[in-house]
DNA sequence: CCGAATTTTCGGATATTTCTGAAATCAAGG
DNA sequence: CCTTGATTTCAGAAATATCCGAAAATTCGG
């Protein structure tokens, strides 16, 4: 691995962890030599980084740029093509879970919700649907609250993950500001959670 | 496999996304089978239910149980070993997630801090570790957001995630309640700084 | 302690994934 | 069009991961 000690160990680390995920280890690799590159690479200057063959690479980024986390880098009097991780990490994760959730998340809802159309024969088959029904509406509250967030700008997103838990307070407040007529009625969820 | 087609078609499903993720079908599908079964099972359900060698099951569930996603429910008169899911699907996500963290994030967060506190030769490694600094505080802001997240009730949890980007809404009132004089420097310097 | 029931370990068979080099394809300049 | 350089495809080799059955280890009731 022709790279300087700090970036070898860098690549090789996130070759390991993209492992782990569905991503491959070559793939990691390459995407982490993207990543922290001074500039746009062709594939020859990664066969060059990592010593793998010129087809594996071009595999490589190949898979790269189905998942949109390459930026495509002309440069001007060369014929090869470049690429570049885009310099906004915030951005890089925000498509990295988008992806994730088109490919992994979207296709399970849909399996779900046409499992909770079947008519259940067996008390077995009844019981596995009211499983089934729990881990669709998890789903459906988080890729909901995705949604949302992913719509905020990047400030604002920050900000609001700075705050953690504290929002919680700020929603006590809320609820004490605005404490509506006929509050009790409405508090029933809340009539389980002490903090109220 | 031996199952009703309502549950085989959940089973297939989730134990091809487990192999998306680092776990592998077989043991995806032995939680599968756990998570919608009506009463405690043992290995031998499994390994009827699923078809799969009495050996492999065990590894599974080994695996399974390393990643503290089991309880065991010792049944009396039977010296075999049952298992469940847990029955709060909130509790296995939250599991889940602490364990990928645990194996994956903090690791990678070690990993990081090593290496930005190395000292750059070459302008190059300079620049890596830019990129790196970049990676290590967002990886930061997202754990201490979950660490801070982790310690609400699901209750709670379940009602901030309802609201989404509307709690941006409350922030924006928030700070018109509480507008700090200089509100403007202040803000510049939480952009850049935000443990300061 | 012994022995039956159960679980785990482990070597090698099987299946899957990854990787390569050669050949095919493509694209731009002459 | 043809040449040259770059990229992609593809079939099979190499490397990994998964899986099984047999044997070893463990556990618990006598």
């Amino acid at each position: 691995m022709n790279l300087p000690a700090l970036c070898e160990a860098f690549v090789l680390h996130f070759g390991e962890m993209g492992s782990r995920w569905g991503i491959n280890r070559t793939v990691g690799q390459i995407y982490a030599v993207l990543f922290i590159a001074e500039r746009p690479l062709c594939a020859d200057d990664i066969v060059e980084r990592l010593g793998l063959s010129r087809s594996n690479v071009s595999m490589g980024l190949k898979e790269l740029q189905s998942w949109n986390l390459l930026r495509r880098r002309p440069m001007p009097g060369d014929r090869r093509e470049f690429f570049a991780a885009p310099d906004d990490i915030y951005a890089i994760v925000r498509t990295l879970v988008d992806e994730r959730k088109k490919r992994e998340i979207d296709p399970t809802l849909s399996v779900l919700r046409e499992l909770l159309m079947r008519t259940p024969v067996t008390p077995e088959e009844r019981h596995a649907q009211s499983r089934l029904k729990d881990m669709h509406e998890l789903i459906e509250l988080l890729t909901g609250w995705y949604a949302e967030v992913q719509k905020l700008e990047t400030e604002r997103l920050i900000q609001l993950l700075s705050l953690g838990s504290k929002v919680a307070k700020v929603l006590d407040i809320k609820d004490h500001l605005f404490a509506l007529p006929g509050g009790k009625a409405k508090s029933k969820a809340a009539a389980n959670s002490p903090g109220a």
